[in-house]
DNA sequence: CTGAAAGCGCTAACAC
DNA sequence: GTGTTAGCGCTTTCAG
């Protein structure tokens, strides 16, 4: 029996009898032979494996994302790669010791910038690549709305009556921090309210752009100090930063939605727990499009690339005040959740 | 100039002269070359890339670990071939799909019970293995004392003067749960205290074995039913639970310190945003040490298995009252996170 | 120090 | 249907 039978049946190729098919199965069981996986990568030019680079900086982004990804993926027969970059900065050098040739068949780029120097390297190399929560002309792109996002979470602010509205920002010099400061301010404009200054604050921090707990805790204690001035209702970029905000509001003896009312980003899982009113951005859904986008971009690489931009929604619970009434927070987070 | 010399340039070997290094580099980066790494690998029998095997139904669990693992690994030069596997069922069915024969240099495998049947393909197949959150003999592992840290957590409670306590449980299938109950009960018994056994409340949800915040929220409604037989203090098995737990309470107007007492298990990062005393199981740490483990692992593979054990540490902070003053959770947390 | 050649384990094209 | 053979892109002897 020729190794090239062997081979044949493990492909599932037509022109094998089913008789020795299975004489050649069995005995591979017997011996627990699999066919090695970088000699077939080797030999066909196809590795059955993507490369995924996700932000080790954003972790509750990250892990639905990642949730959203190995869930698709598991329903083709495809390996992961991960490469976790902990820094914004690293993804140069990331991309400089994972773009490696021919090691996977496509490569899922999440919420950092694409180099050009590197897009320009996949495209020759005829590597698929597919974002998501980032652009690039020349890649199939996800993306989420952020101006539109922020916009509707003011919206919801005002449509409940406050006059007084301020916004907790990270680092301006993150792209959706800028985004989701151009909508809310937008919507403020249109509303025609007028705008203290000083309810326009962000974080300076560097780290993780300033969407961390700390900083929500921080700016809100500064809101909290303007006294009379304080805005009755704040617009905070993430998730992650109201829950400090949320904190800080505590410490002060201040009781969020009558104090000061608190609309996040993101709806990450804790949102619901916390009963907190927040724009939900689809990432488990982003994760699993992207994957399947990449299998089909596989397919065909000549395609022009498609972006495709998803509009956050608003989920109404408890941290907004006036007429909403209290939620049961764990019941509510039923109806949240996609990613069980 | 032949392709051996090229080979010996990438590999650093040292008898290529200077002036040759230096002419191959310099065509090797004009022409964005790099070693294909499959073909590397199956030339040296090295792939340079390990598999881990996490259990993505413990999402707060496996992304601390996730981190640790990644940290560590990227001081090696080694890539990641990450499984989820999305329930305890799965586990074989995974196994059998990425236990690939020389794919990987080893393997992480987390939190899930190591079939033997695969326990043997490993130790034929040399490939070595190392353990988290999970014990087998013939495998280095890094494990928790789950009897030992629900025993600690008790003591706590009754240290600071609690008779009435309880037990909010998970599923008792899980192994971690069952230990927890055990540790829980022995600390309880040395106390001399009399348990209702209505204060002994598990989960019977399938679902994550029981480790969710739904569970959280609805046994201890159960609990704040039981109006004056209700214990002042209970002893809830995973952080999350707690979380779910917390909010019951909040529902229900009662509150956390004064009218019950919680504490958790984990140390989820959210824990500190919450303020709740928890155990802490130092999961990043066991990540980050499982890769050095596996590293040196990879050197030798007949020393006789190690198997580490870590006792969670008490992580005091509001959620069990009496002695204890509010805390600012925020600036609390900074002495708690490793991860960052 | 460098070139040539064998082989890693498989696939695919080609004969039979 | 099945055996044979030429690569896939690299590492690693072995000569020189």
């Amino acid at each position: 029996m020729g190794i090239g039978t062997v081979s044949r049946v493990f492909n599932d190729h037509p022109s094998v009898s089913d008789e020795t098919r299975q004489r050649v199965l069995r005995v591979a069981n017997r011996l627990n032979y699999q066919p090695h996986p970088y000699a077939r990568g080797l030999a066909r030019k196809r590795t059955n494996s993507i490369l995924t680079f996700v932000p080790f900086f954003t972790t509750f982004f990250f892990v639905e994302i990642l949730h959203g990804v190995q869930s698709k993926l598991s329903e083709h027969d495809c390996d992961l790669l991960l490469y976790g970059v902990n820094h914004p900065d690293q993804v140069s050098a990331s991309l400089k010791r994972n773009a490696i040739r021919g090691r996977v068949d496509g490569v899922l780029f999440f919420s950092m910038k694409m180099p050009d120097e590197f897009a320009a390297q996949y495209i020759e190399m005829k590597t698929p690549v597919v974002l998501v929560d980032t652009y690039h002309p020349s890649f199939d792109s996800f993306t989420v709305e952020n101006v539109q996002g922020a916009y509707t979470a003011a919206k919801h602010l005002i449509s409940l009556g406050h006059q007084k509205i301020g916004i907790l920002n990270a680092n301006l010099e993150s792209v959706p921090a800028r985004e989701r400061l151009h909508g809310f301010q937008k919507a403020v404009k249109e509303a025609g309210l007028s705008i203290d200054p000083i309810w326009l604050k962000h974080s300076a921090s560097p780290r993780l752009d300033g969407f961390t707990r700390e900083t929500g805790y921080e700016l809100m204690k500064e809101f909290i100090a303007m006294g009379s001035r304080r805005p009755t209702a704040v617009f905070v970029a993430s998730d992650i930063q109201a829950i400090g905000a949320l904190a800080a509001l505590q410490d002060a003896n201040l009781h969020c939605p009558d104090d000061v009312a608190i609309v996040g980003f993101d709806d990450i899982m804790l949102a619901s727990s916390l009963g907190l009113t927040t724009m939900r951005q689809p990432m488990f859904e982003m994760g699993s499009l992207a994957v399947e986008r990449l299998m089909t971009r596989m397919q065909d690489l000549v395609q022009p690339a498609v972006h495709m931009t998803f509009t956050p929604k608003l989920v109404v619970r408890s941290t907004c005040g006036f007429e909403n009434s209290p939620n049961n927070p764990v019941s509510r987070s039923k109806s949240v959740g996609a990613t069980s």
